[in-house]
DNA sequence: GTTGTATTATGCTCTATAGCACTTTACGAT
DNA sequence: ATCGTAAAGTGCTATAGAGCATAATACAAC
């Protein structure tokens, strides 16, 4: 019997996307039990190795649990540990309002550092933003962004204080970003940054320099963050 | 016919096993391709969904890539992001030897913020251990660590100072740690610390504090460090 | 009540086969 | 030499079964 393809999307995505969208409606919620391998097999009409790989794959993505002898059970929400998320989603994952502040938006060509980090020419042109972000109206963290300014041109200042930086990409030049490799030191605020976050100078800071890369694997960002050490603690986990 | 188990470990990972054994061995470099499913099911004188499964499961752990059309090849080693490691693990992996110095080895029982992180009633006997860490001679970083008292008994000094805790807690108790949460933020160096770790009074230190899970989910160990900032980077990958 | 012991349901491993989708490569025409 | 095109090779989706290993359950014996 030839495997048909109703509408192009193979047959075990298609349950995946079934049960998911039980999970998402609230029909079913975490411990509840998921069809098994040999009732979706029947109710999709599809052999049981189908119905096995659409189970395992959402079992990878951490959907679902599957205890042998007992059954396929939807898995207990998840918190979102080492997760790539922009300001905006980082103070309402916290239940906050972020706001922020453009200090500066300029065009830099002498930085070499950061035009090797982000894979271009040393003295290519970077557009530099340098904001201070807000939470619960204090001051919170002051962040320096680097982007190629050839690459994403006509990216101006009142394009930027209109929407994440990332929503901007996204939808506007068709970059989204996906990971992002992260260097976190501690340091100690300067004259500068201790007026503008509101600390005494020498103060502990913690610093976050990231590489935010695109889906395509390209570095995009590049973004240096200045974190009152009193108001912000990183939260990440770690396995074997 | 029916599916023989030969030794036990099913087909599967046996397959595995020989593919990770000549990567091991250096026979098959990083970019080389691998035994495509055809080629190894007729090897191993398996069916092609048995060679299929072997292969995405190396490629589930990042050990090889597979790219439809072309073939499955060794991936390139993997920078060991997000991994949890021991002190020793930790330095060995940027090539240096680390050695450490005990401070201190007691039992508390005052200490219920920290006795309520590893989910034991407060007031509990917890083994406090502190040590200096040491890389390439140079103070690194002050570790403080605590466990319960009861699960882990008839543990002193002196075996403390034979191997790394992380291996002690496997061989000897039987458990083994699977993940860890992470606090992470900066703090200034108190005078004790500061003359510890050689820096100056209120210079900014990077501060990780971590809660370890074994594989059973129980959280075991609490530790407590504080890094020379110009010693010690982290490096951290989130995704989106 | 508690304790074994079947029964049943479930997930796991595996076979043998088929066709599709995509890449690479080799070969022939230009 | 360069450009298409066909062929071969590879991974991906899928079928229709079989038996094994484990967990929960119900039921009988104590």
């Amino acid at each position: 019997m030839p495997p048909v393809r109703q509408n192009g999307t193979p047959a075990y995505k298609r349950i995946q996307a079934a049960i998911l969208k039980r999970i998402e409606a609230g029909q079913l919620r975490a411990g509840d039990a998921v069809d098994s391998e040999r009732e979706l097999a029947k109710i999709h009409g599809v052999s049981l190795m189908t119905a096995r790989h659409a189970l395992a794959g959402l079992e990878r993505e951490g959907m679902v649990e599957r205890r042998r002898g007992a059954g396929t059970f939807v898995a207990p929400p998840k918190i979102h540990f080492n997760k790539l998320m922009s300001f905006t989603e980082q103070m309402s994952s916290r239940g906050l309002v972020g706001c922020s502040r453009m200090l500066s938006c300029t065009t830099v060509e002498d930085e070499a550092e950061i035009a090797a980090k982000l894979a271009l020419p040393s003295g290519s042109r970077l557009l530099k933003v340098e904001r201070l972000r807000l939470g619960a109206e204090e001051p919170f963290a002051l962040e320096t962004v680097y982007l190629s300014a050839q690459n994403f041109p006509a990216l101006n200042r009142a394009r930027l204080e209109r929407g994440s930086l990332f929503s901007i990409l996204d939808r506007e030049y068709g970059v989204t970003l996906a990971h992002a490799d992260e260097e976190i030191d501690a340091t100690a605020a300067d004259a500068r940054t201790a007026e503008l976050l509101c600390v005494a100078r020498g103060a502990p800071l913690l610093r976050i320099r990231q590489v935010i890369f695109s889906t395509t694997a390209e570095p995009t960002l590049y973004v240096s963050g200045l974190y009152r050490s009193d108001r912000h603690t990183l939260l990440i986990r770690r396995f074997r």
